[in-house]
DNA sequence: AGATTACGCGAACGATCGTTCGTATACTAG
DNA sequence: CTAGTATACGAACGATCGTTCGCGTAATCT
């Protein structure tokens, strides 16, 4: 790159932070930790995710960690942060190509079951491991893991009352207790095989799911993303 | 009591250590500290759980709970017996005066429900609270909220299996399958209710388990404890 | 060129962790 | 009466916690 064309990028103020060499070592070092980090908190909750731990885990000192996230409290929200960002990569990105309602429902839940499944997080799905975690602690650790559960029970219901829109799902269903029912399979498989180890419980949530939604009024050619 | 009644007790092998008042003192304490504690675990987990916090809340030095409970895994464990006593008594033991099928299914997920919304524990379900953070990590306290676990699932489909045999519920019914689903439903209550600090999930879970129920075949009559 | 900013690391801080020791007290056993 | 046992407490142990400091290096900004 010539350096006009540096400078150019350099001037502009929207770019200038991206061009930052400082910054891009910065980020690519906080994206390394992040994942040990991510890993370390779905086994052992975002409390018990310890800066020396995670420093021994990702090869640093631990002042290191603690200059790239300020405090404890910076670490557990970037943490945070990045689960969501695989979470939603994961499961919601994927199940946009299907078109909205019971087809996007099932892939969402599908995706799921999957990524918890697949032990994507050590601790299986990282959101089940922390919420216990922080919901008795008040604080912005504890808001943000709510926020993005309840961002993730709404896209659920969000995807029933399309499919209820559509026609797709009988009109008295109730898109609240279709969502909760649905969400509540999918947790109660990842904490079950989590404890058994055990992957049948995957097989039981998604059996539940699928006759849940037939009973609902789901085509079953609509559902093949919860086959067995 | 006459010296006469106290040595006969006092020679009697069986009641000796019973009556050792050493022993009773040391028994009442572990008592009162459990109680502590159990609350305490199910805030901040198994784990979380400290030796000196518990000395500070139940008012005692850090020295005296570890001799009475030799070691922190000892404490552990001592605290999964209290929080599953409790546990049984509440929900298992109150349920027994319904008769076995779904009647009892019925109550014993009320009772289930109830003992989470009443927050017997501080931090709602104890078990549900202490799953997550020892599920990873093996050891005795992992088995033993495991053993708790299974016990109480193998429960719940012990009396779908009872109301099949009655033919209270239809012949195809799966055990595994239909009881797998209303601990979903018990277990997403309580998360959810503690993540929102809102008592509708409760309502929310007795109506899913109700329907699902009643789709099985159960007869509204029997399902009452489940109504709103 | 010089001042500033961001990362990286080792060293150290006070606090708390689980555990152990010594000692005191109460009760039992022989 | 003497030994032995079970609680209870304070003090201290080494380990680890989160945090801060100083110093060096690299990149940016004025």
């Amino acid at each position: 790159m010539s350096k006009v064309a540096v400078d150019a990028i350099a001037s502009d103020p929207a770019q200038r932070q991206a061009a930052d060499g400082r910054r891009v070592r910065g980020d690519a070092s906080r994206r390394t930790v992040l994942q040990s980090a991510t890993d370390l908190a779905s086994v052992d909750g975002l409390d018990g995710l310890t800066i020396g731990r995670l420093a021994t885990a990702s090869g640093r000192g631990k002042s290191s960690i603690a200059t790239l996230f300020q405090s404890k409290e910076g670490l557990q929200l970037a943490t945070v942060a990045a689960a969501r960002d695989v979470f939603t990569a994961l499961i919601v990105e994927r199940a946009r190509t299907e078109p909205r309602g019971v087809r996007r429902l099932a892939s969402l839940l599908r995706n799921a079951l999957d990524y918890s499944r697949d032990r994507v997080f050590t601790g299986g799905c990282f959101f089940a491991a922390t919420a216990a975690d922080v919901d008795s602690k008040p604080g912005p650790v504890r808001d943000a893991v709510r926020t993005a559960l309840v961002d993730w029970y709404g896209y659920i219901e969000a995807q029933v009352r399309h499919a209820v829109a559509n026609g797709e799902l009988a009109a008295v269903t109730d898109p609240e207790q279709l969502a909760f029912e649905l969400a509540a399979l999918n947790e109660e498989a990842n904490s079950r095989s989590l404890l058994l180890q055990d992957e049948r419980p995957y097989d039981l949530a998604a059996r539940a799911m699928r006759e849940r939604l037939r009973a609902a009024g789901a085509a079953p050619d609509r559902l093949t993303a919860l086959d067995a």
